[in-house]
RNA sequence: AGCGAGGUAGGGUAGUCUGGAGUGCCCGCCGGGCUCAUAACCCGGAGAUCAAUGGUUCAAAUCCAUUCCUCGCUACCA
């Protein structure tokens, strides 16, 4: 990848985004998964030398906010300061460094690239005005489709809805329909995974229909962004939220920094939105005349005893709370290493304790630690080899070096999941020549051959401790720092197979859990 | 109903695109070894008609067809 250099000098910037959830609902496991997933990649492009920016934020223009803010009895601003701040603390707790927060109802920010995005639209005539007529309950504040109904009631009040009939603003998609069945047919938009990028496809395919962007100033509750020279409408929020990655990075307020930026790299999303990010957006984009994202890489739903997190079955995990009992660099193993990345995961609190302690401690932490001790111990923490390494040692190494190629090329495609695998593996062949090479005995008999034991094994921390740059950040800068190394580049992965190794006296990476 | 994804030892998975001995990983179970390390680690073992049927092929978990089962999405859910 490093040798990519050449096309790459004008475009060396990386934007990634996640999408930004809605502020009426407290953080679940699936935002943690989200948030997760972008920063590793986000580090690792850091790790390949790009200028990397990542945007994050929350949705708070929805009626959603407003009702939610009424059950509780809170003004909705307030209801939506503290709920925002709730997943603030979620990327704090799980290790997201974002460069932009968003919040949609930062008038500043947010706002006045909305009202631009909007005019460009609607100057390229994409969008009109139309009667809407809809069923409608009044007890929910909400369109119901027919097919939603429970024998023509509503499935929330058991009420007969009403048919309401209203006037909106609508985007032209079906004009961009096959603009954009080739974009994604091309892979201009990537949308990854495959299996992804085929749905999105066959749904392009059955005919897309004009989407209402509006609503109503009055059925919103005076909540939300007015519609440009319409004072009666309300941006839909869709196209308010989406523009947050406009916005994010300075659109209708830094055009320097948007101009820099834009294209996004990645929007990282849930697949339960695929639809808006790649067939709205898009189009929206086409319209306004900016170029549309490279790539959205669409993640599973993290879900418990195999169904899908919901309150009403009582089996959502509270992100906050499991990060206050397995800390960070824990709960990004589990969230990364078990739950598939581009797939639903099941997510179980003994399945993380199980996670934690065979592989993160007795595996990886464990490997790195009865090494460095051992160096400490009984080298005085440096080992050095001038000449060439024997057999065994030149092995284990070459399998290492062939690892990290593995690791790099996995997560060069965003396969964090299998980049991981490779870095147990990188783990477990170290214990295995731990093992075998019997440093213990070698120590009293031949300290010569124990110091080249000692230094493979000190070689392939160091190899772990880059390779955990993008995935484990506390336990990669702990190991960096008992190793003295200053992890700069992917290529500092390589395994060393001569020079001197000092290390620090170590703590173990990784607690156990009871 | 339409669209999509799955069905691989007791559980969870990888492998499927690009066919080549059921090959691998994690948990659990059984046995042995080791003792540097956070009572950890290493080695070995038991356990699978790779959902079913039919086909293509010298060869199928892998490709094709059909069937059964599970799950998700279907337009304001990560």
């Amino acid at each position: 990848m490093v040798g990519y250099k050449g096309i790459c000098l004008m475009t060396n910037k990386f934007y990634i985004t996640t999408a930004i959830p809605y502020v009426n609902a407290s953080p679940h496991m699936g935002h943690a998964l989200e948030f997760v997933q972008t920063d590793v990649i986000a580090r690792y492009q850091k790790l390949e030398g790009r200028d990397v920016f990542v945007t994050t934020g929350t949705d708070e223009n929805s009626l959603k906010s407003v009702q939610a803010a009424a059950k509780e009895k809170v003004p909705a601003q307030l209801f939506c300061d503290r709920n925002s701040e709730s997943f603030k603390k979620l990327a704090k707790d799980i290790g997201l460094h974002y460069d932009a927060f968003i919040r949609s109802s930062d008038k500043d920010a947010h706002w006045k690239g909305v009202e631009r995005l909007w005019k460009s639209c609607f100057d390229s005539g994409d969008i009109y005005k139309k009667t809407y007529k809809g069923l409608y309950c009044t007890g929910c504040e909400a369109f119901y489709k027919e097919s939603e109904l429970v024998n023509g009631l509503c499935p929330e009040h058991l009420t007969p809805p009403e048919v309401v009939q209203e006037e909106n603003y609508f985007f032209r998609l079906s004009r961009y329909e096959q603009k954009l069945e080739e974009l994604i047919l091309t892979n201009k938009l990537k949308v990854t995974p495959e299996t992804r990028k085929n749905e999105v496809l066959s749904y392009i395919r059955q005919g897309l229909e004009d989407f209402s962007i509006s609503r109503p100033a009055e059925r919103s509750k005076g909540w939300g962004i007015p519609v440009p020279n319409d004072d009666s409408q309300k941006v839909y929020v869709w196209f308010d939220a989406l523009s947050v990655y406009l916005t994010g990075i300075g659109f209708g307020r830094d055009e320097k920094l948007f101009e820099k930026l834009w294209p996004a790299d990645i929007h990282v999303i849930g697949k339960g939105i695929i639809r808006f990010h790649a067939i709205y957006w898009p189009a929206i984009l086409m319209s306004a005349g900016l170029e549309v994202p490279k790539e959205v890489l669409v993640h599973g739903y993290v879900t418990s005893g195999g169904r899908k997190m919901s309150k009403s079955l009582g089996n959502v995990a509270d992100p906050l709370k499991i990060l206050g009992r397995y800390g960070e660099d824990g709960v990004r193993y589990y969230l990364l290493r078990k739950i598939p990345t581009f797939e639903d995961g099941d997510f179980s609190e003994e399945d993380v304790v199980t996670t934690i302690n065979n592989e993160l401690v007795g595996n990886i932490g464990n490997f790195v630690h009865r090494t460095l001790t051992f160096i400490y111990k009984n080298f005085g923490g440096e080992v050095r080899v001038d000449g060439a390494l024997e057999g065994a040692e030149t092995k284990v190494l070459m399998e290492v070096g062939t690892l990290v190629s593995e690791a790099e090329t996995s997560l060069s495609k965003n396969r964090l999941g299998n980049g991981l695998a490779d870095i147990l593996a990188i783990a477990a062949a170290g214990n295995k020549y731990f093992q075998e090479s019997k440093p213990w005995e070698t120590v009293t008999s031949d300290r010569q051959r124990c110091e080249r034991v000692l230094f493979t094994g000190a070689s392939i921390c160091r190899t772990l401790s880059v390779l955990l740059y993008p995935y484990l950040p506390v336990a990669s800068d702990k190991l960096s720092s008992y190793l003295n190394i200053d992890i700069k580049s992917f290529d500092d992965a390589k395994p060393l197979f001569k020079g001197s190794i000092k290390t620090a006296e170590p703590q173990p990476l990784f607690q156990k859990r009871p």
